[in-house]
DNA sequence: TATGAATGAGCATTCATTCAT
DNA sequence: TATGAATGAATGCTCATTCAT
């Protein structure tokens, strides 16, 4: 299943089916994203998504390490060039809302998969992300820029607060998340720096 | 409609399918939870959870109401009773994860309605939620105990935070709540506070 | 079952289950018209009236025995004081959209039985009114005003011109019922007349 | 949607479950009509008919237009070729009969359907027959042929007398249609011609 | 007599999947 | 590779009926 074993024209015919099935599950929900509809708008037979992944789950976790890789692929960098920890906060704020703004359909769909196939393959990622955070929190620590604190609830508390904003983003498409991001950094920015 | 005009037993009736479909969406999930799964629960035809209820939808609502007065009734005194923003932020807190942790799967089937009926009657809910924040935070800027912030990402912080509790309730069933919710109390105290 | 041995509760039980059954086949048709939807128009459970009528299926019976009565003792005595044949036919048209125009609701329920009762017990009513319309055509041939025709067809004819009328009834409920007779009792008198 | 846009094999099944719903309705009635029975029929599954169809009440629309297809075929071309409105009027019952008696299954199918669905898009049909058959009649008066009379009650009368037909076919299905036509033409001319 | 709780069968429909072509 | 025909299971729902009280 590896990307190399696959001919040219599968990987595109793949990519074409991922997108649409990303539109269909940013615009229609994950209950209406039925094969038969994802097919339709991908002008495909629903039997050609199966022949081409295995079956729905394959193709929805084809459709998150999309995703993943897009968001990754965006974000990474930007926190790892930051120097200190609390900009690497802040660069992890600024980078989600950023991944968010320009793609706001793959995250979407993102978020529907995560939210409806409560025991797919994917809660792990949920997992990393936490660590993720908890890396740049015990770095902070380490280097003295922040307090002490439990890392595991500050964790969840970013991670709260960025996953709280597509939901607001779907009613408000026009939120500047520009500003809620500096909004962000700020808070947590006082909520870990070493009491002055 | 009102429970006076209802039978006893109907009464008891309608209380335990509320309670096989807590139980259902809370340990399947919302698309799991047909109507047949939670009648076999029950020990009873699905037909009968159309005869009490009218519909699946009228069951959902039903749902919602109780474990919103149960959630309601535990926090709501114990915010109200705070004098002081900053008690009320804590108190916030300490009874949402306290009502999480005293009713699991009430909680869980309440999160799962919400996430899954998108343009369902509950979006609404949400934003509820948000505003009411926004009231104790206006108070505290009011009082002079918190800085000047803007309301909005702040109650979305926070919201997000608490909302991000039972996704990992859900993995780790035993996780301290009441340590968590100590924690995130003096995450956004130190967020909200006028800096010193 | 006969009426005798029913107690006056009871027959006005079934009077008034039966107006109920009336109205709603009436109003809402056929399909619409439930066991549940005429129990609450009568304020009364369903499982009353399968105790009363034994089933569906009897209370139709019963319907249509009613409104048969009732047609039948307003017309019977109409056609039959007639001293021609002529004056006889001319009765019959009228006093059947008599009928019509004073009965509306139980004619149109009536109407819906027969026509969605396909094999029920009421296809021999059909026959008993073409023979009886036989019967008057077999007179006025006998006394010489009617010229010789087959029967058969023309009581269809006659038959057809009036059960044709209530699905107009159904459209345009201030259609000129007298009228309206008045042309078909002209129609047929033209059509059956010995030539001149 | 045109017939030019489907595959051969779809045709084919297409026609195949029109025949087996015309069987469904005509042996069975509207009632006993359901997709099940259709598909068991079909030796298909019901899920293969709201496949090809859509559902149950295109289902239902591309039967009628089937059976008025085959209707208007046979019926029109005759009535036109008529050069007298004496002569259209006596096609008009010829025609009629006819068509029952070469398509006796399709007509009784289509005579449930129009029946059943009170409020559907059929009840026009009725209307535009009515209209039709006032046509012929107008022709008549303005040539002189027929009498002076009300268009709207004679052709209640018409419609009416053959509406009449299939009722009896069902009960005696060898019933001489060829000499009841001649009789209704006779009664009808004798009806409608200008007194002597 | 009358109720209200409960059943079980039947309904149309949707869906992911399979398979011959 | 890709199609379109077909399946079978599942879903929510309605209905006439039954039965203990």
């Amino acid at each position: 299943m590896a990307s190399e074993s696959r001919t040219f024209i599968e990987e595109a015919r793949r990519a074409q089916i991922i997108d649409c099935a990303i539109e269909a599950l940013a615009t229609l929900g994950y209950q209406q994203a039925s094969m038969a509809k994802i097919a339709k708008l991908a002008k495909v037979t629903p039997g050609l998504i199966s022949y081409h992944f295995g079956g729905k789950d394959e193709l929805i976790e084809a459709v998150v390490a999309h995703v993943v890789k897009l968001a990754t692929d965006l974000m990474l960098p930007r926190i790892l060039a930051q120097t200190t920890a609390t900009d690497a906060l802040r660069a992890y704020f600024e980078s989600n809302l950023e991944f968010m703004h320009r793609h706001r359909k793959p995250l979407l769909a993102l978020v529907e998969i995560i939210v409806h196939d409560r025991d797919g393959p994917y809660a792990g990622q949920q997992d990393t992300a936490l660590t993720d955070i908890e890396k740049v929190l015990a770095w902070g620590q380490q280097t003295g820029e922040f307090r002490e604190f439990e890392l595991r609830p500050m964790a969840i508390a970013i991670r709260g607060a960025i996953d709280a904003v597509p939901s607001y983003l779907l009613k408000d498409p026009d939120y500047d998340l520009g500003g809620l991001a500096a909004e962000l950094a700020t808070i947590f920015s006082l909520a870990t720096r070493r009491a002055p």
